[in-house]
DNA sequence: CACCAGGCAAGTA
DNA sequence: TACTTGCATGGT
């Protein structure tokens, strides 16, 4: 095989089939469930994805406009609500001033500068910005979440020390740049997690298991 | 009832 | 630098 990770890719895409994601009919709204989705699960971020969709909010400029307070009610079942308000708010300030609203034009820019810009913004942070760049841009950023760590971390491939940084590293590294992998693998690792491994404390009847060479245990020992 | 979810920033030592 | 804590709703 070329590269083990390409294994793993092959392997999870022939058990799980194709993800389909992001879930999220346009680009913006992609990204405003980027932010949503932070440390929540994804159910919550659907109604308050549906509550800004009914009152036809999802576009830059009138996102923008609304007052803090209703942004707050209207995106309250995602939790976290007013740091989520208040991070929505800046991400669509930088959309509206320096891009002029256009997600076209910001998705244009060098994918190093964008993702700089992006990081930069209060409230945005690797995850988020890569999500936003992969899935919402169409710009081949590697994602790394929880379950990309978790599951890497059990079967070895990486230490359990490994950074954010070291993560993507290794996947940009040893894979081709490819935003339709990088998207669907993504989306494999997060199916496997929520199948296999969550936060409990071991792995049990892990699919993995038997799909690849061995699990171990969910934190270091 | 307890625990967790597709993070991030701020506080402490 | 290396931990810890706050943020909050809704599902299991």
């Amino acid at each position: 095989m070329s590269s083990l990770l390409l294994e793993v890719y092959r392997r999870l895409l022939a058990a799980y089939g194709p993800q389909q994601w992001w879930p999220g009919e346009t680009p913006f709204e992609v990204m405003i469930g980027a932010i949503l989705v932070q440390n929540t699960a994804w159910k919550n971020v659907e109604k308050a994805i549906r509550n800004l969709k009914e009152r036809d909010l999802l576009e830059p400029n009138r996102l923008y406009s609304v007052p803090l307070v209703e942004l707050e009610e209207l995106v309250r079942p995602a939790g976290y609500y007013r740091i989520k308000a208040r991070r929505l708010q800046n991400l669509l300030k930088f959309v509206v001033e320096r891009y002029d609203g256009s997600l076209e034009r910001m998705f244009q820019t060098d994918l190093h500068t964008l993702r700089e810009e992006l990081l930069s913004l209060h409230g945005i942070g690797p995850e988020t910005a890569d999500s936003i760049l992969l899935y919402a841009g169409g710009l081949p950023s590697f994602v790394v979440d929880t379950y990309t760590y978790r599951v890497l971390a059990r079967h070895g491939w990486i230490g359990f020390d490994a950074t954010y940084h070291d993560i993507q590293e290794q996947f940009e590294s040893e894979l081709p740049q490819d935003v339709r992998l990088y998207n669907e693998f993504h989306a494999l690792l997060v199916r496997v997690g929520h199948l296999h491994c969550r936060k409990t404390p071991r792995c049990q009847g892990c699919a993995l298991a038997e799909l690849l060479p061995e699990s171990g245990p969910l934190e270091p020992e």
